[in-house]
DNA sequence: GGTTCTTAGTGTTTAAATTACAGCATTTTA
DNA sequence: TAAAATGCTGTAATTTAAACACTAAGAACC
């Protein structure tokens, strides 16, 4: 926080960690700044937020310039305010993440289409970005893996009609593990959350695969009633082992 | 928002919801307001954030203003930022939940004593509170509500000594719900991260019971080592009855 | 000193959930 | 019609969770 500019003392904004999947691969949504600060490097979407406004409306505002999508999942998840944070003020900063179909739209649509990209999610945190956004890109991961044990949030980023294969690989993707096949679909199957459509895919050099539909009006009834959602990963035989181990000293 | 004060703008603040434990009831600790708005209602304990001040230490002043407590568990929990939560003004808050041992500290210390008072956390949440802190203090609890069934910071709210009963009663106070002794005691013990100190309870117009230590380094150690804690809710009985008519539709 | 009161402490059986695991089925393409 | 690719299915073994009731120890009272 240097003194540069005194008209600007406080302020807050939010950022946007915009979640896609596509092929098996878990994508964010950046933006390559054209100016400085940070001029070059790929930030997350963000806005001050207008005096007048709320916070969640300013993030669904972002969302929507960026995207042209009004209806997405989204949700706040934490608020960065380090001093330092942002090199020209106090800048506080609301964090929300959200998910959306990326066949939904196309990026085109935004004037800055040259400078928004899907990238990786790994790579993403792995390269430098611009002002704290590793800090909040790796916090909004950190909270989807979470999220998305524990309600069913992953339909979120699937396109209405999906195979059971496609959700598989979106959990895998999102918990970075493997599931077993088998297991997977006698779980989700008997949540009974998804509708059988009598649908099959189409145009697949291969065997088409059953399509479903998330089933929103049952979860909401099953839930109503204390049903409760989980999905776990697996991998535990290794874990057992060496806690078996450090247990017996 | 209306114009009454120019020159406050916008703000940030923090909250905080100050938990304890005593005596089997879970309590939050608050502030009588001494001048308006709210004059006279109950409020979270709060204030601005400096304006060289980070929010994490902020909720630590706050905190260690009213019960010269300094290392004791913090946690941040969701930003409220509503345009009119604040009738003097834009003031957004950042709100944070800590959780005290009830045992370290006499409220005489501070200088607002008569106006500080903890109180049942239910009864609390029920009254009406200064601002949008029936909003934050619900949410709060909710957020400790599972905080306390993945991590192990209850013990946080407990004396460094505490028998299997007290912790027991902890977890029904916090999730509201009847445990089951035997089955609580084992699953406890089986996650060795209590240390039998081979002390008893003195003064009890009963059998004494055995005191017990949180052990911390092991905890870290084991989960370092892939190892979750987990405590669940018991109840289910007539949820998955009512789940099971609900499915057979 | 013994009876009563109160809370501490302990195991087993049953049911449910999770895990591991492999081969045949269906469609497209060559 | 053979090969390639992915879809789809069930059972047995293990682990975890749930239900449940009596004896033990100390304090208080008579």
């Amino acid at each position: 926080m240097n003194g540069e500019n005194n008209f600007f003392k406080s302020a807050f904004s939010v950022d946007n960690v915009i979640f896609g999947f596509d092929d098996g691969d878990l994508k964010v949504l950046l933006i390559k700044r054209g100016a400085a600060p940070f001029q070059g490097l790929w930030a997350l979407p963000g806005d001050l937020v207008y005096p007048n406004e709320d916070l969640d409306t300013a993030a669904y505002r972002v969302l929507e310039e960026l995207t042209g999508l009004k209806k997405v999942y989204l949700e706040q998840v934490h608020t960065f305010g380090s001093v330092d944070r942002h090199p020209l003020g106090r800048v506080i900063t609301i964090a929300y993440f959200s998910l959306v179909k990326i066949s939904d739209f196309t990026l085109m649509a935004s004037s800055f289409a040259q400078n928004v990209e899907w990238h990786n999610v790994d790579e993403a945190m792995k390269s430098e970005l611009a002002f704290d956004h590793n800090t909040i890109l790796e916090t909004c991961f950190n909270a989807l893996m979470h999220r998305v044990r524990i309600r069913p949030v992953g339909f979120e980023l699937l396109p209405p009609k999906f195979t059971l294969t496609e959700l598989q690989h979106l959990y895998e993707a999102i918990l970075s593990t493997e599931l077993d096949k088998r297991n997977f679909r006698k779980k989700i199957l008997s949540m009974s959350l998804l509708t059988d459509i009598e649908e099959y895919q189409e145009g697949v050099p291969h065997r088409p695969a059953k399509l479903y539909q998330f089933n929103k009006e049952r979860y909401q009834q099953l839930e109503a009633h204390g049903f409760s959602f989980e999905v776990k990963e697996s991998k535990k035989k290794e874990k057992k082992k060496r806690l078996a181990e450090l247990i017996a000293q």
